[in-house]
DNA sequence: TGGCTTTTGTACGCTCCCGTACAGCCGCCG
DNA sequence: CGGCGGCTGTACGGGAGCGTACAAAAGCCA
């Protein structure tokens, strides 16, 4: 399973899938931001004043539980968007977003032009399967990490970045992917030599490589493939 | 946190909240089952021929893994639908859905009737707000069982359960429910007898009684409140 | 170049839950 | 009313990952 051919110009897969002239009414209101790692999209209850289409950034979805633990329920790059509640009828969501990986993505005001987000046009049916990816992948994701065991799903994770970033290689701290994966950074560190004595990934103080991507799939549990060809078959 | 008062006749709660007209044209083509535990409703990938809004049934959506273990994603009862995807552009989901607790259920035929599925009713809002109240239901839980210790989830449980039933107990055994929770069976008698011993519930072959549900809320995890909450504000 | 900060490596005891196994018990059905 | 099958209680060793702690190395800045 190859990594995803990039849209010319590094496009975001949404707006790339719709018609011309619907592309074209919407490129006005568009706005592109260079994000960096940390930059806050959302924070739960907060209503939304953007929707974000990633290009070449990451974002991670999180819960805050009382007691200030992270975990993340869903990746979202150039496959998505950051603001599906615009379209499903409120303005917020429980979730914090931010930005995982530096990149950039384009983005439209919140309340959408009306004709975009009436029915008719090609952006909504696209929006509902894509909604229905994401549930998949959160649900996937959240079994995942009932079910298996840390490498594997460590292994999952980098597939995912991989996938929605440009080159090989981006960059990341243990203790960041720690938070992701919701253990503790000493677990990653274990997960991760593994990975790299296998020779499937190389690192070195906050950058990662993906050097040999076919044995990382390999070291990764069936959740990748599952995750993937569920927005395969939806959006793909 | 009380107990959700129950709808006059036990309706379902989406069906309930649309206007009279609407729900008036629909009428013909609703047909209520009689729902046993087990009864499968919907198998990964097949096609939906039918959309079921479970008055006092709940159903369970879960994951299977290729090693044929399984765990809950998500609950729905009254308060929700079986078969999204006919609403987000599919006629399918990746999860298998089936019956957790006997009770009824209101169905359509899945290509609905077409005024209700397209713009300007009533109905589609309503998915939409409950589809986002799905989402952060899935995530949520997700997450808590990576976070949260066995009994807290397992008092969270009986309590989605509790709320979505017409009285205060039915019918579930220890060993069902370890599936739901992705746990051994002894795990869960462990956890179930310090409910028990609190006093909180009290259960015998196959059968449980909510004794005590504020005790219960005080010996579940935050989850519970969580997941209620942002029901309540979306669909509530 | 040298020092400081950030990142990574590793260790140790501990807890929760697993896998497995078996015993006891309830309640239905013959 | 007795047996059988399904449900519940309990035990024991094992493993994965936790919390904590400290050391080493890599890069940044002065």
């Amino acid at each position: 399973m190859a990594k995803p051919e990039p849209l010319p110009g590094f496009e975001n897969r949404v707006l790339a899938a719709l018609p011309q002239d619907e592309y074209d009414r919407l490129k006005n209101s568009m706005q592109v931001f260079q994000l960096q790692r940390g930059t806050i999209l959302h924070e739960p209850g907060r209503p939304m004043s953007r929707v974000y289409f990633p290009r070449t950034a990451v974002a991670s979805m999180v819960t805050t539980m009382e007691d200030g633990s992270t975990v993340e329920v869903a990746t979202v790059g150039n496959e998505g968007l950051v603001g599906l509640p615009v379209f499903l009828g409120t303005d917020s969501m429980s979730f914090q977003v931010f930005i995982q990986i530096n990149g950039d993505a384009v983005a439209l005001p919140a309340p959408l032009p009306r004709e975009t987000s009436s029915n008719g046009g090609a952006l909504r049916p696209l929006l509902a399967r894509y909604t229905q990816a994401l549930l998949s992948q959160i649900a996937q994701s959240g079994a995942c990490s009932m079910l298996h065991p840390i490498d594997q799903r460590c292994a999952r994770w980098l597939l995912m970045s991989h996938d929605r970033v440009p080159g090989d290689d981006f960059s990341l701290t243990q203790e960041f992917l720690s938070q992701m994966l919701g253990v503790r950074r000493a677990t990653v560190t274990t997960a991760a030599s593994i990975l790299q004595r296998a020779g499937y990934i190389r690192y070195r103080r906050g950058h990662i490589q993906i050097a040999d991507r076919e044995g990382l799939e390999s070291a990764s549990c069936e959740c990748y493939r599952v995750i993937r060809s569920e927005y395969e078959r939806l959006i793909g």
